[in-house]
RNA sequence: GCGAAAGUAGCUCAGCUGGUAGAGCACGACCUUGCCAAGGUCGGGGUCGCGGGUUCGAAUCCCGUCUUUCGCUCCA
């Protein structure tokens, strides 16, 4: 099966089983905007929890917060976000593609540099030891020139930038004479401003100064109530907040089902830190975070880490754990060395002074920050892409059938446990289920079915991932066992009812999979 | 946003040299069924994404629009 099918496979069957549906279907439907169904919504919910657990119940000194999605307008000056998210983008016609339009004057002004360089790299060479840089920068009138044209061009760009003056923009492309790097033409369409944060407004009359943000990261939240959080919980460095929460951004191109949403949820901790302390605690959060994927058993080599090759404003190291999802490495998860940059400009634009009292080093400092960010519909889409099988297995006759399986770990699968009468029409098997659905409800989620086959009701749980099904039949009537049958294996064992709570509980219990971590606790 | 492909029943799709819709699976009822899907009978369900045009007549031809998928850019 080709990768392509694979996806198609796998978005039908989030629709036909309940996990994901395209939002407002009714109406076509919203770009990039989707919804979670009935099994979705649990999958989703255990994921979280299972990162939930994993941070803050697993760590003393990691706490959660859960902080609004409105912030204050300054948040937003002060995260960088007004401006690094405010890209002036143009295209050029005949080779259709996008680019920056600050970055192509850039690129323009780098140019330029390295004529000068190589200039001076050839007086260098001409002059030897009595070659004096310094001077020959001040005198040579070739460099003279060139240095001129450079800051001419960069002060009118910065100019332009800071005053969103995008038609200064297209005309320093235009007067540079800067073609596209693949078509090589100066066909360009006008510069546009993209704002990749969505705007709304306080108040019902509202002018330009009530105007809000949606947050595009959760971060802020945790940075903003740093202090809050750090006294009341008595904290001491190194410690870390976690988040679970949405964020919004406006992208130009949002694709690749629920990989990139307008909408998302992400999984954030930041984990504060002594200065000097946060490659050691990088480290440690990278390896960490790998286990916590491998520990649901996504195989390592679906996983692998990921260098950034160009840093965010914020970070001084940044690596991805990305997974192979059906179109490819992707990225699941940042990790990244946010310095001081948050917490610093929070302090600056606040005029509120945002420092922690070391009481070991006896001394005030603002903490650095390592973050661990991972998407929460990303990981769903990890899981599902991952769990999702089709394999062949003997049916009645012994002969081979096929049969649709998720085979996603027991910790996270929307229904624990399925409750099948062997038949339909005896009225005192399907009592005797009912009563067994009825006792069992109160300790997982569980599903009672008879309709159809027993054969069909086992695939039906299948293609939903449940790990256990439960069979009554005529002998759970004389001596109260009935079969256990596990999903992966299509094993049957004959247990007592007293037994399938704890059978089941013990499968599906989130705890094993912190255990073999243990070693590695904070 | 630009380029390419697609949109018909809950799902997967057929029908498309124009004559007002079909299959398989799914769904409901009844029968059958003693452990790994696709047994029988009956039944419900679609104004063919939406809007407009051409035509006596449009799922089918034309235009527009929305949505999805793939590529370009960015990112959790």
């Amino acid at each position: 099966m080709s990768q392509d099918d694979k996806f198609k496979k796998l978005v039908a069957h989030c629709k036909e089983y309940g996990f994901i549906f395209q939002s407002s279907e009714l109406y076509d439907g919203l770009g990039a905007v989707y919804d979670y169904g009935p099994n979705g919504s649990e999958l989703k919910n255990n994921i979280k929890n299972y990162w939930w657990q994993s941070m803050v119940q697993m760590h003393e000194n990691i706490v959660g917060i859960d902080a609004a999605i409105f912030m204050h307008p300054k948040t937003w000056k002060a995260s960088g976000h007004v401006d690094a998210f405010n890209d002036p983008l143009i295209d050029n016609k005949d080779s259709k593609k996008r680019y920056r339009a600050d970055v192509l004057v850039e690129d323009y002004i780098d140019k330029i540099e390295a004529k000068i360089n190589k200039e001076i790299t050839k007086a260098q060479k001409r002059f030897g030891d009595a070659f004096d840089e310094v001077q020959f920068r001040a005198t040579n009138p070739r460099v003279l020139a060139n240095v001129e044209k450079m800051e001419t061009i960069a002060k009118r760009l910065a100019t332009a930038m800071s005053d969103g003056d995008l038609a200064d923009i297209k005309a320093l492309v235009e007067e540079l004479g800067i073609a596209c790097p693949v078509s090589g033409s100066r066909n360009w369409t006008d510069v546009r401003q993209f704002n990749l944060m969505f705007s709304t407004q306080l108040g019902n009359v509202a002018g330009e100064e009530d105007k809000l943000y949606l947050r595009p990261e959760t971060a802020q939240g945790i940075f903003v109530n740093f202090l809050n959080v750090q006294k009341t919980s008595r904290q001491k460095v190194p410690f870390g907040i976690a988040q679970i929460g949405k964020a919004f951004r406006n992208e130009i191109v949002a694709r690749q089902f629920i990989f990139r949403m307008r909408e998302f949820e992400q999984m954030e901790m930041q984990f504060f830190v002594r200065p000097g302390e946060e490659m050691k605690w990088y480290d440690y959060w990278k390896k960490a975070r790998m286990k916590w994927h491998q520990a649901i058993n996504h195989p390592a080599e679906k996983l692998r880490y990921h260098d950034h090759d160009n840093l965010a404003h914020y970070a001084n190291a940044a690596v991805d754990i990305q997974f192979e999802f059906p179109f490819g490495f992707k990225e699941l998860e940042g990790i990244h060395s946010r310095t001081d940059f948050d917490l610093k400009q929070h302090q600056e634009l606040s005029g509120r002074k945002i420092q922690y009292f070391d009481p070991e080093l006896q001394e005030n400092y603002i903490p650095y920050v390592v973050e661990t960010s991972i998407g929460v519909d990303r990981m769903f889409l990890a899981v599902m892409s991952h769990a999702l099988q089709e394999e062949v297995v003997p049916d009645a006759d012994g002969k081979d059938s096929s049969r649709v399986v998720l085979k996603i770990h027991p910790a996270l699968a929307p229904v624990k446990c399925a409750v099948l009468p062997l038949l339909k029409n005896k009225e005192e098997l399907t009592s005797k289920a009912r009563a067994v659905f009825d006792k069992l409800k109160f300790s997982f989620n569980c599903q009672y079915d008879e309709k159809d086959a027993i054969g069909r009701r086992y695939r039906r749980q299948d293609a939903i991932g449940t790990p256990y099904c439960i069979t009554i039949d005529f002998d759970t009537l004389e001596d109260d066992t009935v079969t256990i049958r596990e999903r992966d294996t299509l094993e049957q064992k004959r247990i007592s009812i007293n037994e399938i709570e704890k059978i089941v509980n013990e499968g599906v219990d989130m705890k094993a999979l912190f255990l073999e971590k243990e070693d590695q606790l904070v």
